[in-house]
DNA sequence: GTCTAGTCTTTACC
DNA sequence: ACGGGTAAAGACTAGAC
C-alpha cells in the first residue's frame, strides 16, 4: 500500500542486504509517528580524465571499466554502469567518468585498479555513504519532507527488517518532496548516568542508573531493599543483571529520539557494555533490538540504531565552549553556568562503607546527574538542531566532528551546486609531508609601552581572516603558483601575497568555489545576526552561531594538514595579507594624528586624545571606503582607561596582556594572572581587584592597602585552603613527560592513591612549608587533602608578588621592598 | 655546588 | 590526526665554571 507523510529524519543507518547497500533512516511524521524510512543506494566514484584526452580513448577505458568485477568471500561487485560527464576538478573544467559499483566498500579496490595514464585522479570513494546518501537525496537531516513509498509490512524487500522494526511505520521510500512550510519539532530527549563501584569497567559494577526526561525522574538500583520510607523516584532489583535489564525495557517503553549523557561516549556506554557482556544481558536499546554499536578512533563514540545517542560534553567541548566563561567543562560547572544549579554535593565511598542514609544521598546525586544533562540538552538543542541543518550532517556525526570535518562537510554538502569533483582525503604519507613543511608566519602584535592610558578607542576588523580569504580569493582551487609566469593571462591579474622569506603566492581573480562558499556563509551569519537583534529567540541566535563558527574555522581548515582542501600558501597568504592591512590601517590611523597603542591580529587601540566620537566615527568610515572588498573595521568600544605592562624580564612591554574599564565601569581583562587557570585564587583575585581600583580611581593608594592587607593575611596564615589550591591540567601520560614539574608530581600522588588518570583532568595541589630545605618546588607539591601549611615564602615570592608587582611598576612603585618591609616589621 | 641559558609545559590571545 | 600562529611565564635541566 502507498502512502505520502510528512517525515523529519533524525538518525542514519545503513545495512548490506544480497550485496547492496541500503539505508534506513528513522523520524518522526509532523503527527510525532515513529517512522523507518528504507532505501536503496547505488555507490558510485569519479575518474577524471587527463586534459586532451580524445572521446575515443575514453570510450574505449569505459568499456574495460565496464568489465572490472570484484570477487570477495562476502560479495561480487560488479559495474553497474558507467557515465561520461562534464565535470570540474579543482575549478577546471574536465572529463570524467562516474562508476557505478554494486557494493560502496568495493569502490575503493575498483578504484585501485583502474590503472590508465589518461586517468589523472581517482575521486570520492572515500566519502562516507551516509554523507553521500544525503548529497544524492537532498535529505538533509532535521527538515521535514514530503516522502511517498510503499507501507512494508511483513515484506521480504529488505531482508524482513521491517518485522522487527518497532517503529510505527516502515516504508519503501520512492519520492521525496521539499516542503514549504516546516512543522514544528521538538525530540524526546532521555539523559541517563550510571553510578558504579569502580573507575574501571573491568573491576567495578554499576551500583544505579538515573534517568531523566520531561515525564520521568528514576533510579534504577539493586543496593536497596524496598521498604516504605524508600524515596518515591527509586526502583529496587534483586541484582545487577535485572537493574539492567529493566534499563533496556524503560529506554524501549519511553522510546526517546535523543537518548544523552555526560561523557557517556567515555565512561557510561563502554561501562554498560562490559557490564552486559560480563553479566549476559542483550543491551537491546536500538529501535530494531540491537546492541549499541561502538566505533574505534581516539575516543570510541557509540552509537544506537533509531536513537540518537548524544555525548553532551563533546558536544560542548567542540563547538559550545566557545559561548562559556565557564574554566572547567564538567557537568557541574556548565550547569551551573547555563542552568543556574549544580551537582549535589557527594563523598565517594566504597560500597561496604555506605549506610543506609547515605545510600538516599547517592540515589539523589545520581539522579540530579541525569536531570542536569536533560536540561541542558533540551537547552542545546537549538544549537545541535541549527549545526545539523547547516553542516547537513546528522546529529549524532555533528556532536562528535572536530572543526576541521565540521567545516569539510560544509564543504562535502555544498560542492556539487559548484559541479565540482571532491577531492580526496590525504593519506598517511601526504599528512607527514604536510606536517614537515613547518609553521608559516601568523599574525602581527604590536609591541605597546607600558603605561596607564586615558580614553582608549578600540577598532577590530570584523571576521578578519574569512573576510582576506573572500577578498584575495585564497584558496586550494584558485592558488596559481610561487613564481609569476610570464605572458599568462591568469596571473597578469592575479592576487599576489608576499610570504617574506618563502617567496610570494599567487592566486586566480575567478572566484573558486571555496572562497563562494565562505562569502555566504559570512553574509548568513550577518543576516542572522540581525534578524536575531530584531526578534531574539534561540533559533535564529543558534542559526547565526552556526554560520559564525564554521566561517571562523575556514581559515584554520586550509592550514590543517588533514583536510581535503589543504593549501598552505592559501592559510600563509591569508595570514600575511591580515598583517598587511591591519599595518596598513595603523598608518592610516597614525596619519591622521592618532597614537596607536596596541594591536594584536585583527584589533587597533588607539588614543581618543580631545576628539569627539563623530569624529573617531568619521575616522572609521573614511579607512572603510578605502578597504577592498569585504573587508571591514568597527568600532568595538570606547574605554575610560586601560593599562598595559611590562614582560616579567626586561623593560619592553608585554604583548596579550592588558585591562581595559569602559564607561560603564565594566572591565575588559586579557592575559593578566587573573584569567589564567593555572594560577592560585588568592592571586588572581587580588590582581583582579587592583586592576579594577586602579582602572576606576586612576590612582594607585587603594590597590596598594589590598596588596598589603593579602600580604599580612598571608603572612599571618589566614588564608584558606582552597585559596591557595593550584589547579593544573593533564596533558598527556604521565610517561610522556619529558620533565618533572609539580603537576607531574601533583598526578602521581593520586595515582598513588588509586584515582585513575586521565588525560584533560584538572589536578589540584598546592605547595608545602618543608621540614628540611628544598630546592625545587616539587618537592613541595602536595595534594590539597594531605596534612601541612602552606608555605609563605613561595606564594608571596611566585603567586603574590609577580601578579601585581608589573602592574605598580607602571606607578614606580617597588612592591617587592614593601613586602620584605613588612618581612623585616615582623621580624623585629 | 652554583649560575644561567635553553627546554618543556601550560595557558592565554586573536 | 581530527583548524592556525603568537606570546608570556614558571619550573626544570643540562652545561659551564
Amino acid at each position: 500500500m502507498k502512502t505520502s507523510i510528512n517525515f523529519i529524519p533524525i538518525d542514519y543507518d545503513y545495512f548490506d542486504f544480497n550485496g547492496k547497500n541500503c539505508i534506513k533512516i528513522v523520524g518522526r511524521t509532523d503527527g510525532n509517528k515513529q517512522v523507518c524510512v528504507l532505501d536503496e543506494f547505488e555507490p558510485y566514484f569519479w575518474a577524471v580524465f587527463k586534459e586532451g584526452t580524445s572521446d575515443k580513448r575514453i570510450r574505449e577505458i569505459q568499456e574495460k571499466i565496464n568489465k572490472i568485477k570484484i570477487e570477495t568471500e562476502f560479495r561480487t561487485s560488479i559495474i553497474e554502469k558507467t557515465e561520461i560527464c562534464d565535470k570540474k576538478y579543482l575549478g577546471h573544467e574536465v572529463k570524467a567518468i562516474k562508476i557505478f559499483v554494486t557494493n560502496f566498500k568495493d569502490c575503493h579496490p575498483v578504484a585501485d585498479h583502474l590503472d590508465y595514464e589518461e586517468i589523472i585522479a581517482r575521486r570520492e570513494y572515500d566519502i562516507s555513504m551516509m554523507t553521500r546518501y544525503i548529497i544524492e537525496k537532498n535529505f538533509t537531516p532535521l527538515v521535514f519532507k514530503k516522502i511517498t513509498g510503499e507501507i512494508l509490512n511483513n515484506s521480504q524487500e529488505f531482508g524482513g527488517i521491517d518485522n522487527v522494526l518497532e517503529t510505527d511505520l516502515a516504508i519503501k521510500l520512492e519520492k521525496l518532496e521539499n516542503l514549504e512550510k516546516q512543522p514544528e519539532f521538538s525530540p524526546k530527549i532521555l539523559a541517563f548516568d550510571l553510578e558504579t563501584s569502580e573507575f574501571d569497567a573491568e573491576k567495578g559494577e554499576i551500583l544505579m542508573i538515573s534517568i531523566a526526561g520531561k515525564n520521568i525522574k528514576k533510579v534504577l538500583t539493586w543496593k536497596a531493599k524496598e521498604s516504605k520510607n524508600k524515596q518515591d523516584f527509586v526502583e529496587c532489583y534483586k541484582n545487577e543483571e535485572d537493574m539492567l535489564e529493566s534499563f533496556v525495557k524503560i529506554i524501549n517503553k519511553e522510546n526517546p529520539d535523543i537518548l544523552t549523557g555526560y561523557f557517556s561516549d567515555g565512561f557510561d556506554m563502554p561501562f554498560l557494555k562490559a557490564r552486559a557482556e560480563k553479566l549476559g544481558v542483550k543491551l537491546s536499546l536500538g529501535i530494531d533490538g540491537s546492541k549499541p554499536a561502538f566505533t574505534r578512533g581516539k575516543i570510541t563514540s557509540s552509537s544506537i540504531f533509531g536513537r540518537v545517542h548524544v555525548d553532551l560534553f563533546r558536544f560542548i567541548d567542540t563547538v559550545f565552549s566557545q559561548y562559556l566563561q565557564s574554566e572547567t567543562l564538567g557537568l557541574d560547572s556548565v550547569a551551573r553556568e547555563l542552568l543556574g544549579e549544580g551537582k549535589k554535593e557527594h563523598e565517594f565511598k566504597k560500597s561496604e562503607k555506605i549506610k543506609e542514609h547515605e545510600w538516599k544521598d547517592f540515589f539523589e546525586y545520581n539522579l540530579q546527574d541525569s536531570v542536569l544533562t536533560y536540561k541542558l540538552a533540551e537547552k542545546l538543542w537549538p544549537d545541535m538542531l541549527e549545526l545539523s541543518r547547516i553542516i547537513q550532517e546528522p546529529v549524532w556525526d555533528i556532536t562528535r566532528s572536530g572543526m576541521s570535518q565540521l567545516v569539510e562537510d560544509y564543504i562535502l554538502h555544498n560542492l556539487k551546486n559548484f559541479n565540482e569533483i571532491t577531492e580526496k582525503r590525504p593519506v598517511h604519507n601526504e599528512i607527514e609531508e604536510r606536517r614537515t613543511k613547518g609553521k608559516y608566519e601568523g599574525a602581527f602584535v604590536f609591541q605597546p609601552i607600558p603605561g596607564i592610558y586615558e580614553n582608549v578607542v578600540m577598532f577590530d576588523f570584523t571576521s578578519m581572516y574569512s573576510s582576506v580569504i573572500v577578498t584575495y580569493n585564497l584558496s586550494k582551487s584558485t592558488f596559481l603558483g610561487n613564481t609569476q609566469i610570464k605572458g599568462n593571462k591568469n596571473f597578469k591579474e592575479a592576487n599576489e601575497a608576499d610570504l617574506g622569506e618563502e617567496g610570494k603566492a599567487y592566486f586566480s581573480t575567478k572566484p573558486g568555489f571555496f572562497p563562494i562558499m565562505l562569502k555566504e556563509m559570512v553574509e548568513k551569519r550577518k543576516k542572522y545576526k540581525s534578524e536575531y537583534k530584531k526578534n531574539e529567540n534561540n533559533l535564529t541566535k543558534a542559526r547565526s552561531n552556526a554560520y559564525k563558527l564554521i566561517a571562523n574555522a575556514a581559515y584554520g581548515y586550509q592550514g590543517f594538514f588533514g583536510a581535503r582542501y589543504y593549501c598552505r600558501e592559501a592559510a600563509a597568504a591569508t595570514a600575511a595579507l591580515a598583517k598587511k592591512s591591519i599595518l596598513e590601517t595603523i598608518e592610516k590611523i597614525k596619519k591622521e594624528g592618532y597614537q596607536v597603542i596596541y594591536s594584536d591580529t585583527d584589533s587597533i587601540a588607539f588614543l581618543q586624545e580631545k576628539k569627539s566620537k563623530k569624529e573617531i566615527l568619521e575616522l572609521l568610515g573614511k579607512i572603510n571606503k578605502n578597504l577592498p572588498g569585504i573587508m571591514e573595521l568597527e568600532l568595538e568600544d570606547f574605554y575610560k582607561r586601560g593599562i598595559w605592562v611590562t614582560k616579567r624580564d626586561g623593560e619592553f612591554g608585554a604583548k596579550k596582556k592588558y585591562a581595559l574599564i569602559d564607561e560603564k565601569n565594566k572591565m575588559k581583562i586579557r592575559g593578566f594572572e587573573t584569567v589564567r587557570r593555572d594560577w592560585c585564587d588568592l592571586a588572581r583575585e587580588l590582581q583582579s581587584k587592583v586592576l579594577e581600583l586602579l582602572l576606576k580611581e586612576g590612582t594607585p593608594d587603594k590597590a596598594l592597602e589590598l596588596v598589603k592587607k593579602t600580604i599580612k593575611d598571608l603572612k599571618e596564615r589566614k588564608i584558606k585552603r582552597e585559596q591557595i589550591s593550584i589547579r593544573t591540567q593533564l596533558k598527556k601520560p604521565l610517561s610522556e613527560y619529558k620533565s618533572i614539574t609539580p603537576h607531574v608530581i601533583a598526578a602521581q600522588k593520586m595515582k598513588e592513591q588509586g584515582f585513575p588518570l586521565d588525560i584533560g583532568m584538572n589536578l589540584e595541589y598546592f605547595i608545602a612549608e618543608t621540614r628540611e630545605k628544598k630546592a625545587l618546588v616539587r618537592e613541595k607539591v602536595k595534594l590539597m587533602d594531605e596534612k601541612g601549611e602552606y608555605n609563605i615564602k613561595h606564594y608571596l615570592e611566585h603567586q603574590i608578588i609577580p601578579a601585581v608587582e608589573n602592574i605598580f611598576q607602571v606607578f614606580n612603585i617597588d612592591v617587592k621592598e614593601l613586602a620584605q618591609d613588612s618581612k623585616q616589621m615582623k621580624l623585629f
